[in-house]
DNA sequence: AGAGCATGTCATTTG
DNA sequence: TCCAAATGACATGCT
């Protein structure tokens, strides 16, 4: 019996576990069919936070949480508790290759993006679309031109530097994790390689190049190289090589104009990337893995798993285009589809937010990390900002000064390197960031929280279970988390402490009343309940009276205690004389072949062989059970001498304070087992909260993100009358009362508006 | 032999 | 004040 439980067990645990790994597939996948397919490949992978979670809420399930030492399921824990942390360590195991996976195809991203970035400014320029980016291509190729610097470890920096425009064959050259890359042929990168060479060689300019460019892009859309099926599947197809998205899609040269234009971009603005090189664009530069120091690798594994659901979401709201943020650019931008023109500046914003999704999703540690604005007269600075990166981690919350609906954005969205301390920049006025502080505090919050959790006590498993709530999405986790901690658990796994704690709390409450009931009444109540169960080993028991049902079962087999509390030997005798062993360890030990007469006498409690001696002329059941009246009425029958009336007052003092004193047990144990009851319920409950700040804190930094995003789409496209574009380091946006947005110069206040003759009215688009 | 546990008993308190 | 119940403390028996 034993043996069969314990193989039932492990197999419905192993079975449990396929289904998990199941589920999660299964939930992956829908989850990503609702237009998550870039993460869609790293989710997939060995492991995911889905997986996780469940095996977490599976875990806590069946941690064993609660189960009292002497349950007879804690074999079954212990296989259980093996079993899943073999899955636990598989499932850990696989989630850092993802993430490793994520980075490396980040990288190759980053580096597209960088070029990728250029398409849409650069096709605005091409098109003269846009009025202002004839005149200052600088700003965005700057930009672009800066995250190039910044990624100097590229081969594509030092093309970039001297040709300008070779992006194309870094990207290909990239071992390729990039899905443009993978689906070219050999024969077609090096075709691209030597047209491209060749056009550079012969000095041609940037319309040239683009021209060729085109053609060779034509050319090769005659050739079957995946790339061509851009046009319906172009989107799926970035999607599908995740991060890659963004910079694969300017790359791929589905217009064949983005690639050229990031090269030029660069050569014009060389003197400003030199100083710029080390800010990120604007849109797109975020600087990642190079820029980071690898000592600010603080953010542990959970954080940046985080992150990339962060991601995720942020992703599944912008290609939804449901993004709140815009109906224009969520549109265009996301899909590839759309024609050059449509990359204006309309589009940036979600390349953009794309290019946030994807540092999030690769450098999980710079998932906190805003896009530098970038400042065109930042040149000065001989050494260039470093790092124009803020980690919001890093930067110390001074204060939150400011809440989300201030009017002036100014604090908001400043340079994030303006908030870090480590920067050179000195001609940028450093502003706080009440985002990023309230993002630190709260992060902070919670990490203390976490800590002082541990600290409080939390066992790991419980620590891990709260770590769980927080991670899972799922709403698996408080159901399955339900558990064993409680008596109810214990409830499932045997006769379930809840029911016979119920139970025998109702029983005890008629077990008091019927000890003024006859003996039959009192069996009957003995033989349902047992009377008073002390421990869970008693409480899980079916039936005590039938311990038979046990044999085999070693666990079981040691528990053989009397519970017949309120049975008269006498009773017991004469009801169940076959069952010495329910007769308790008394019984048991004195059965062995023992004479009836000096049997009874040894089973005999002292009263009851006291009552004898003295002849009592009436059972101690009923001295005992009888009420008062009764009772009195009873001695009142009988002639009884003083020593037999003592005798008798005695017995049921003891046999009242006997039960009492079982009752009293009982309801030690009761109030134990409410009490761990309720810490569970707490602690769940404060899991859950966490979780909730988690989401608002996630919900927080993608906001801020956008908002960071659509103020420097704003900011760069905003012209003087001269067509010159205002320095972040002079202006900054405000917000108007009528909700419009004000550029005004910075350090002035609402109240000098009027003052400005160069302010501008602009809508916000958003 | 001693620890740990369950149970019984006593003394006292409480309602 | 009495009684029953509750409970802490201790004793006993068993594993």
């Amino acid at each position: 019996m034993l043996y069969l439980k314990k193989y039932f067990t492990e197999g419905l645990i192993q079975f449990t576990i396929l289904l998990s790994l199941l589920g999660v597939r299964v939930d992956v996948d829908s989850y990503l069919s609702n237009q998550l397919p870039p993460l869609r490949e790293i989710i997939l992978g060995p492991s995911s936070a889905y997986t996780q979670t469940q095996f977490h809420n599976l875990r806590n399930t069946l941690d064993g949480y609660g189960i009292h030492p002497k349950s007879v399921d804690l074999d079954q824990f212990f296989t259980t508790r093996r079993l899943l942390n073999q899955v636990r360590q598989l499932d850990r195991l696989s989630v850092p290759s993802t993430e490793l996976n994520t980075w490396l195809v980040h990288r190759d991203s980053e580096t597209v993006v960088s070029t990728s970035s250029q398409p849409s400014p650069s096709i605005t320029l091409d098109n003269g679309g846009g009025l202002e980016d004839v005149n200052n291509p600088d700003a965005t190729p700057a930009m672009r031109g800066g995250s190039v610097g910044t990624e100097s470890t590229y081969n594509l920096n030092a093309e970039d530097s001297s040709l300008g425009a070779v992006a194309p064959e870094s990207n290909q050259e990239q071992p390729g994790s990039r899905d443009g890359n993978d689906d070219l042929s050999k024969e077609d990168i090096d075709l691209i390689d030597i047209l491209w060479r060749q056009d550079i060689d012969l000095g041609a300019g940037r319309e040239v190049f683009n021209y060729s460019n085109r053609q060779k892009e034509s050319e090769e859309e005659e050739k079957p190289s995946p790339r061509e099926n851009k046009d319906g599947n172009e989107e799926q197809e970035r999607w599908r090589n995740g991060v890659n998205l963004q910079g694969a899609q300017p790359v791929d040269g589905e217009t064949g104009e983005s690639i050229p234009e990031q090269f030029p971009a660069p050569v014009v603005v060389t003197a400003e990337i030199d100083s710029n090189e080390e800010v990120p664009s604007t849109s797109q530069g975020l600087p990642l893995a190079p820029l980071r120091p690898a000592g600010e690798t603080q953010l542990d594994l959970e954080q940046q798993w985080q992150d990339i659901m962060a991601i995720m979401e942020l992703q599944a709201m912008e290609v939804n285009s449901s993004s709140p943020n815009s109906s224009s650019s969520s549109d265009s931008g996301t899909t590839d589809s759309n024609t050059v023109v449509n990359f204006g500046l309309s589009t940036r914003s979600t390349p953009v937010n794309q290019d946030v999704s994807l540092h999030q999703a690769s450098l999980p540690s710079c998932s906190q990390d805003f896009p530098p604005i970038f400042y065109p007269q930042v040149d000065s600075t001989t050494t260039p900002p470093r790092t124009t990166m803020l980690r919001l981690s890093s930067s110390n919350s001074s204060s939150i000064n400011s809440t989300f609906g201030a009017t002036n954005l100014t604090g908001i969205f400043i340079p994030p390197h303006v908030n870090s301390s480590s920067t050179n920049i000195t001609s940028t006025p450093i502003l706080p960031d009440p985002f990023s502080n309230l993002l630190e505090e709260s992060m902070l919050d919670e990490i203390s929280l976490l800590d002082l959790a541990m600290e409080e006590g939390f066992s790991q498993a419980q620590a891990s279970q709260l770590e769980e709530e927080l991670d899972s999405d799922s709403g698996l986790s408080l159901d399955s988390s339900h558990s064993p901690a409680s008596p109810s658990s214990s409830e499932t796994s045997c006769s379930s402490a809840a029911s016979s704690s119920s139970t025998s709390a109702t029983f005890s409450e008629e077990g008091a009343v019927g000890y003024s009931t006859d003996s039959e009444v009192a069996t009957a109540e003995e033989g349902a309940v047992g009377g008073y169960q002390p421990g869970y080993s008693k409480l899980c028991r079916m039936s005590y009276q039938n311990p038979s049902q046990f044999h085999g079962l070693p666990q079981l087999e040691n528990i053989s205690h009397n519970h017949t509390y309120n049975l008269p030997l006498s009773s017991v005798f004469a009801e169940d004389p076959e069952l010495p062993i329910s007769s308790g360890k008394k019984a048991m030990k004195h059965s062995k072949l023992q004479p009836p007469q000096d049997l009874y006498d040894k089973h005999s409690s002292r009263d009851e062989r006291r009552a004898r001696s003295m002849k009592i002329p009436f059972s101690n059941e009923k001295i005992i059970n009888l009420p008062v009246e009764e009772f009195n009425e009873l001695l009142a029958k009988h002639h009884l001498s003083e020593g037999q009336l003592a005798l008798i007052r005695d017995i049921r003092r003891r046999g009242k304070n006997k039960m009492a004193a079982q009752n009293c047990r009982k309801r030690k144990l009761d109030t134990i087992i409410n009490l761990e009851q309720g810490v569970h319920d707490l602690r769940r409950n404060k899991g859950r909260l966490l979780k909730e700040k988690m989401e608002f804190i996630r919900s927080i930094r993608q906001m801020k993100q956008k908002m960071q995003s659509l103020y420097q789409e704003v900011f760069t496209q905003l012209r003087d009358e001269e067509g010159r574009p205002y320095p972040p380091s002079e202006y900054s946006l405000q917000y108007s009362a009528d909700g419009s947005v004000l550029i005004m110069p910075r350090g002035v206040t609402t109240a000098e508006q009027h003052r400005k003759p160069e302010k501008k009215q602009k809508d916000k688009k958003k």
